[in-house]
RNA sequence: UGGAGUGUAGCUCAGCGGGAGAGCAUCCCCUUCACACGGGGAGGGUCGUAGGUUCAAUCCCUAUCACUCCAACCA
């Protein structure tokens, strides 16, 4: 074993030589339990972000952790080919050459959006690999495989025939730079500047103009119509009249509509039902007429009139300027307002009327809903059991799921794209539709041959939205299929709850007899920098993954993040916090090395070290050291129980951890075991037993107890940092009934023992640590030298106590780096001052307890159990001023 | 506008009804033969603010302030 610890040089070793060993592998069918996880699929859009890192990280310990639970454990990883993203990335490559899409044709641009993929997808998985991740490689797909493209179209043919899909002209989000319909989430409302514009439209009876405000003055070359509410007094009479609309010689009729907010601007609003959400709802209220004033690209077509050929916002001076010199225009305010922007490329995404592919999922979330409400009312365990409830886990997120399911909108599933899943409808020159899972060369109504394929693609999110079970060979019901699916878990970022989530659920109990795609859903929160900002490439702020696995290896870096994916909390991360996991693994490290050469199975650095070759065979007869150990466990030496007991409080605690998705109180415990029990403590005990005559025949029991807890500290700590255990596993001697080679990563976790007596043990244990801490803070306080070796005598004052300490007084002599623990105490006075102090604290908590315990209220209300617990409380604490009252008394004798 | 979360030692975070914890940072001592990515010691917090419930509140309730996020149809 390599003196210093550096993960450079095994973590490319290590993985390699899983992959080779098969680690990764799940059976299809096996006689263990099931346990899957459908990997979040990584857009092909580039390199991976932290965000991914934390995935993989808290992935991969539940896997690894079930994997060696004994598990049939499936980690399905695969990459998403992200439709508009990846397009868009394309794109800009191709204008660095001078070379747009368009001029290329389809054919020409898809070779190159599937020559970027191969490159991206392969770094991506590269870099997972440099995670430690252990995904079923074998398993990778992509969302534009063959198998998964043609799940897709039988997914579209069916919810068409179901008529859960249509095609209709309808008002939707257009962006007017990608050129593509975009559904209600990937529209971001976003504030802006703006203005409020207040216009007067004129009353055909001469009446007083109507003064109407707006924030986007271009659309009344749109308006239909012009509403105001019902029970408005101000304009009671003017409801079906008509005004005309400004600048365009038209004439619009007032209506009512309960919509409108009286008290908002002067209580009357322009209806513009072709770009505007709200007024085209009025509008199919009032069944009036929608006018599109807006082409594609974002300029005004003839219906504009005068204005054609404009962009909105030339549209929006020119109009303001005709307004003012009519003057029409009343007055400008400056105005905060939200508005829709595209989630790509950031610019104002228009509300238009177009044909588009719908998927009415109302429905389907109906269904969805019911599946998480059921999840709610049982336990995590509980939902393990059954295939028609979620559990969303923090439960917080479940109303912001119920709230955007209940409020669901048909989803407009058309993009006016070339990356992606080409629709499968076809038109013949007819007029007629043909929906098929083949391609189509002759209409289905009028057989005519003059057929041509729907040229859009369908939203990314709709073959993803079929991750779980398409990956999985779906609609075959392969052996994969029936024993994977449902997944168990769904762990992914709470972002795309909505976007993906939700709709997995709606489609995977679509589409699999109702049965749930997955049991629970862990959302984990952002990753932001040490400040808590968001990483972005224009703050300059991003922590590149790939750098801090150079740096400080992908272990500490796995560690830092499983630490930090508390429930429902951002991960701030920071470089010290990974630095300082980092110096943990290396603490492990080096621990380890110690060990073995406590063993004699590392050539000692302690010119001759007295130590005996560890002969495990001879002092178990043979017997795994696991099975001996539990065999013989009630007559080891005190020391030796204490730190099995230690190890069994803390495979509980990891495993509760596990259970609850709670990776940073398991990996807490591992790291609070490890270095403040077994390295801190009893490591150093242990030198004096085995270093010591006076201990010899706990020798073979010591070496025993020295690598069963390492063993089984390292299985406990592999999936969080599986390259420096799986490592230092591989360095192991022999042991009985262990085949040597075979990797850490297949060996069986930990249980905790059944083991009665460990509070006993690890009270004990306590009695000598404390004595240690006394003897070294009173080294500290009073400057000894920590050359010095005084000599300490002690006096047995409470017999409990006593016997316990006197097991230990060679141990702590050691550890408190004494010359004797029996003979005369060397500084007196330090001593004395150290006693009065403790008496003095002692003595206020006496005052404190008395005070409680006479406190009526208290002796009445409090339950029995506590006031015990505080009687006996005083009573210790009273006997130990007595003690200190003796000492004292001893100490000035002395003096 | 509505909903959620967070506010604890200088920093990053645990704890969540019975007298406040860790790591890092700071200060002091130590190159003791696994580890200076180390060992030992010390200092440091009226647990955001104000009320309330309770024998008892950092923890529960109410209000309030600050930050963050989510959902939104106010033109």
């Amino acid at each position: 074993m390599q003196k210093a610890f550096s993960p450079e040089s095994f973590e490319t070793r290590l993985y390699a030589w899983w992959m080779e060993s098969k680690c990764f592998h799940a059976e299809d069918q096996s006689p263990k339990p099931a346990f899957s996880i459908a990997m979040p699929p990584p857009n092909v859009t580039g390199a991976l972000h932290n965000g991914h890192a934390l995935f993989v990280t808290i992935q991969d310990v539940l896997v690894r952790w079930k994997r060696m639970s004994g598990y049939n454990a499936l980690w399905l990883p695969g990459t998403d080919h992200a439709g508009i993203a990846t397009q868009m990335v394309v794109e800009r490559e191709l204008a660095k050459e001078g070379l747009k899409r368009q001029a290329m044709g389809r054919d020409a641009f898809l070779k190159r959006v599937w020559e970027w993929k191969e490159k991206s997808g392969d770094m991506i998985v590269e870099q997972m690999k440099k995670l430690g991740g252990s995904p079923d490689w074998d398993r990778l797909q992509f969302t534009m495989d063959p198998h998964l493209s043609k799940a897709v179209r039988h997914v579209f043919v069916t919810l068409f025939e179901q008529g859960l899909i249509y095609r209709g002209t309808r008002i939707i989000n257009w962006c007017t730079r990608c050129q593509t319909a975009l559904s209600d989430l990937e529209v971001k409302p976003t504030e802006r500047k703006g203005h409020f514009y207040h216009l007067k439209y004129e009353r055909t009876d001469g009446g007083a103009p109507l003064v109407i405000a707006t924030t986007r003055p271009e659309t009344l070359l749109g308006d239909t119509a012009v509403a105001v509410h019902p029970d408005d007094e101000r304009y009671k009479g003017l409801v079906g009249k008509k005004v005309k609309l400004p600048l365009m010689n038209r004439e619009i009729p007032v209506i009512a509509d309960s919509y409108v907010d009286k008290e908002f601007g002067s209580g009357a609003l322009k209806v513009t039902p072709g770009h505007d959400f709200n007024d085209y709802d009025i509008g199919k209220r009032h069944n009036l007429p929608v006018m599109g004033v807006f082409d594609k690209a974002g300029k005004i077509n003839a219906e504009g009139k005068q204005y054609q050929g404009l962009s909105v916002t030339e549209a929006r001076e020119k109009i303001l300027a005709d307004l003012e010199t009519a003057e029409l225009l009343v007055r400008t305010e400056d105005h905060l307002h939200s508005v829709g922007v595209c989630d790509r490329c950031e610019r104002v995404a228009e509300p238009m009327v177009s044909e588009q592919w719908f998927m009415n999922v109302k429905p389907m979330a109906e269904k969805a809903i019911a599946a998480v409400r059921k999840g709610e009312s049982l336990t995590l365990a509980e939902v393990e059991k059954r295939d028609d409830a979620i559990k969303i886990m923090p439960e917080s997120w479940a109303s912001t799921y119920y709230h955007w399911m209940e409020n669901i909108r048909d989803w407009c599933i058309s993009r006016q794209l070339w990356w992606g899943h080409q629709i499968p409808a076809w038109y013949c020159d007819k007029g007629h539709t043909t929906v098929s899972k083949e391609n189509v060369s002759r209409c289905a109504t009028c057989d005519s041959t003059s057929v041509r394929q729907d040229d859009d693609v369908l939203d990314t999110w709709f073959s993803s939205g079929l991750w779980p079970f398409t990956t999985l060979g779906w609609p075959e019901k392969t052996k994969a299929y029936n024993t994977f699916y449902p997944t168990n878990v769904m762990e992914t970022g709470f972002d795309i709850l909505f976007f993906w989530v939700a709709r997995m659920i709606m489609l995977g109990m679509h589409f699999n007899e109702g049965k749930v795609p997955f049991k629970r859903v862990y959302l984990h929160a952002m990753v932001r920098d040490e400040k808590g900002q968001k990483m972005s490439k224009t703050k300059g702020n991003v922590i590149d993954p790939l750098d801090i696995i150079r740096d400080y290896g992908a272990d500490a870096f796995r560690f830092t993040l499983s630490t930090m994916a508390g429930q429902g909390r951002d991960v701030k991360l920071s470089l010290d916090r990974i630095e300082g996991y980092k110096a943990f693994c290396n603490k492990m490290w080096n621990a380890s090395r110690y060990v073995l050469m406590r063993l004699g199975h590392v050539a000692s650095e302690l010119p001759g070290d007295p130590i005996p070759k560890a002969d495990f065979k001879k002092v178990t007869g043979g017997k795994p050291l696991a099975d001996w150990v539990s065999e013989n466990r009630a007559d080891f030496h005190p020391l030796n129980k204490w730190i099995l007991a230690e190890l069994d409080k803390t495979i509980t605690v990891v495993e509760r951890g596990l259970e609850e998705f709670r990776l940073n109180e398991s990996s807490q415990a591992v790291y609070d075991f490890v270095w403040g029990q077994y390295c801190d403590w009893y490591i150093e005990f242990s030198k004096e037993l085995l270093g010591s005559v006076e201990h010899s025949a706990r020798v073979g029991e010591t070496q025993v107890c020295l690598m069963h807890v390492l063993e089984q500290s390292l299985k406990l700590a592999h999936p969080f940092i599986p390259f420096i255990t799986e490592e230092i596993y591989q360095h192991l001697p022999e042991r009985p009934g262990q085949k040597q080679g075979t990797p850490l990563m297949l060996a069986s976790f930990p249980n905790a023992s059944r083991y009665e007596g460990g509070e006993r043990d690890i009270e004990t244990v306590t009695v000598w640590k404390s004595a240690v801490d006394t003897l070294r803070a009173f080294r500290g306080e009073n400057n000894i030298s920590p050359k010095a070796r005084p000599k300490v005598s002690y006096e047995v004052l409470n017999p409990k106590v006593g016997d316990q300490f006197i097991a230990g007084v060679p141990f702590i002599r050691a550890l408190a780096q004494l010359e004797t623990l029996a003979g005369e105490t060397g500084d007196v006075d330090g001593e004395l001052k150290r006693v009065e102090k403790d008496k003095q604290t002692t003595l206020a908590d006496i005052e404190f307890t008395k005070a409680k315990l006479t406190k009526p209220t208290f002796i009445e209300k409090a339950p029995k159990e506590l006031i015990d617990k505080e009687k006996d409380k005083l009573k210790a604490l009273e006997t130990k001023v007595a003690e200190l009252d003796h000492a004292l008394e001893r100490l000035k004798k002395l003096k």
